[in-house]
DNA sequence: CTTAACATGTAAATCGTTTTCAGCTAGCTA
DNA sequence: TAGCTAGCTGAAAACGATTTACATGTTAAG
């Protein structure tokens, strides 16, 4: 806790701070042997630089903010972890802004940047957490950012993510070659990007198939278990009911399986359920789910390194970049019962 | 991005810096109508003052460093989210270290205090993240510090946590309660404290009812589906078969329940199993798994207050703090079968 | 009318680094 | 030997706020 500087190491080996600065950051510009001297003092006092100090002079931070609406999520929380990892080697650390969906908060965290304590975003959610003057130039009112797996309509923001459109068509596509015929859609939030997305590759899906898209198969749920439950409990109302349930999130998944169970419906042979996200609870509900693996991982690694690129001054393409998903068919999903 | 620094603001307003300052930070000091002029040039110019050159006057980098070990872990990331709200609203924000069990990166991130990018730690672990010298006083020596979910056998170190030990009696006595004498108990790896209170718990709730301590009932796990599912094999592979199996924690419940199933045994009717954390999914597999509840934002609310009271300069009792857990009797544990 | 007390504001030092610029030394060339 | 270069090093000026010590002006009391 006592507090040590460079002043200190400079007087100790008897050369100016200037001179232990450079042994800590650039030591090619310091003789062999004052390089060593220095180098045994501040081992000996077990001196660590100020990153304060640092920060001020060469106005980087080391930073980076992480803008989330929740952690707890789990596709968030692979994510993160991955991000972590990446700005953890190039020397940044993460700041965690878990908003809880409030674009106060967002804005709050955002604001991190303009006061120094940041250097850029990691920005998760659709929301834009600036105000933009939409006369000027937007990449000149933003800090270094790269959104990940949502959707912002605009070219200019680095976004990375699955394609969400296709994803979704390859789910539908492959519910349709095992005979359904009226598969329903449980979506997320309808001001979420990345679920109007899913249904966009829904709706694609079927009519290339031919199949007549009935708006009374689509309901709007918010990403958790309840709403899965009272989705299902609506289609279940249908004169003519649905052989598939396409759910836009394992959550909502795994919501309407336990009802289905509940009312007796036997998984697939009656109705066949599909995720999206591939969480890792999915392979273990029972039936295990089948559902639309994102790499979450792969989105992190990316993510960070288009940031720190950014950060190193280099121009990044913008616009999305889409990652590999991957369709894992698993026991909530076979063909369609005969009618 | 334009940068407007106080004397900016302070030449804007024909004052002096200082008195901008006082006006953002403490208003008292200034007249009515300074403060009013000067704040709303701070507003015309969107002024954001520089929180690093504040950090390095102040010495306060408004910033606490949470060491985590997974932050996919929901019982961690459930805890956090309450860490963040915590801490947001006291003007800190959260540096996120996800150590990944790594204690170089441990110490790496501990070692952010001393480069003063944080003032506290919030610690999830069990491992001291730094040197102590065992001659001099622990708490000069370590900065202010709260350790969340564990155990560190320290007793000049506040922690907060459920009383595993209780907890894991709990859980036992109810399966005692329930007819079962055969129980089994598959544990956290052998270096983790809190899994060697809870098979304290486990034994002392066992001899307490006069039911002898079978080691063969014990096993090994290391809080994975994976290990849960191993361990269940091994378990099945006795002679004399338990009829309750205590787990850890869920993930190795859900990792048993998956093994017992596809080997044709009927929970709870063959076996009871009993799982701890009370994580999400809990709820939603089959059966629904009774398990010890932690109350996750409980938790992460007191940590963040007994550390932010610290960082306001005041002591804080030491030791443990235990907070309330509760069984969540569900479906996965029933009566034991009659012999 | 004088003086003390108080309210308000200013100037300047300070926090701990980095980095520019200039200076010094030694070695080499012409 | 003078001049030049290359290689190191040091002095000092930032960076952007806060805070101490002090100056000024105002009010109130005696």
């Amino acid at each position: 806790m006592a507090t040590v500087g460079i002043k200190d190491i400079a007087a100790l080996a008897k050369v100016s701070p200037a001179t232990v600065s450079r042994v800590l950051s650039s030591p090619e510009l310091v003789s062999k042997k004052t390089l060593n001297k220095v180098k045994k003092i501040v081992d000996e006092m077990g001196y660590r630089p100020n990153r304060i100090g640092a920060s001020l002079r060469t106005r980087k931070s080391g930073n980076i903010v992480a803008i989330i609406p929740d952690i707890t999520n789990p596709v968030n929380a692979g994510i993160i972890r991955a991000i972590e990892q990446g700005a953890q080697s190039a020397g940044y650390s993460i700041l965690l802004g878990d908003t809880q969906g409030l674009i106060e908060r967002e804005r709050h965290y955002a604001d991190l940047v303009s006061s120094g304590q940041a250097d850029g975003i990691l920005l998760f959610g659709s929301r834009m957490p600036f105000k933009i003057d939409p006369n000027l130039p937007l990449l000149e009112q933003i800090p270094p950012m790269v959104n990940a797996n949502e959707s912002m309509n605009n070219d200019e923001i680095v976004q990375v993510a699955v394609d969400n459109v296709a994803a979704a068509s390859a789910a539908v596509n492959y519910l349709i070659s095992q005979g359904h015929q009226r598969i329903a859609a449980i979506t997320g939030p309808i001001d979420v990007p990345s679920s109007n997305e899913r249904l966009e590759g829904y709706i694609l899906a079927l009519q290339n198939a031919g199949i007549e898209v009935d708006s009374n198969l689509q309901i709007r749920g918010d990403y958790t278990v309840v709403s899965g439950v009272s989705s299902a409990e609506q289609l279940l109302l249908l004169r003519q009911r649905p052989t598939a349930i396409f759910c836009f999130n394992d959550e909502m998944a795994i919501g309407v399986m336990k009802l289905l169970k509940k009312q007796g419906f036997m998984i697939p042979e009656d109705i066949s359920v599909m995720g999206f996200d591939d969480i890792h609870y999915a392979e273990f509900v029972t039936p295990a789910l089948t559902t639309v693996h994102q790499p979450l991982k792969e989105i992190g690694t990316t993510c960070i390194n288009l940031l720190l690129e950014q950060l190193r001054g280099n121009k990044v393409k913008p616009g999305k970049q889409f990652l590999p998903f991957e369709l894992k068919v698993r026991a909530s999903t076979g063909p369609a019962p005969r009618p």
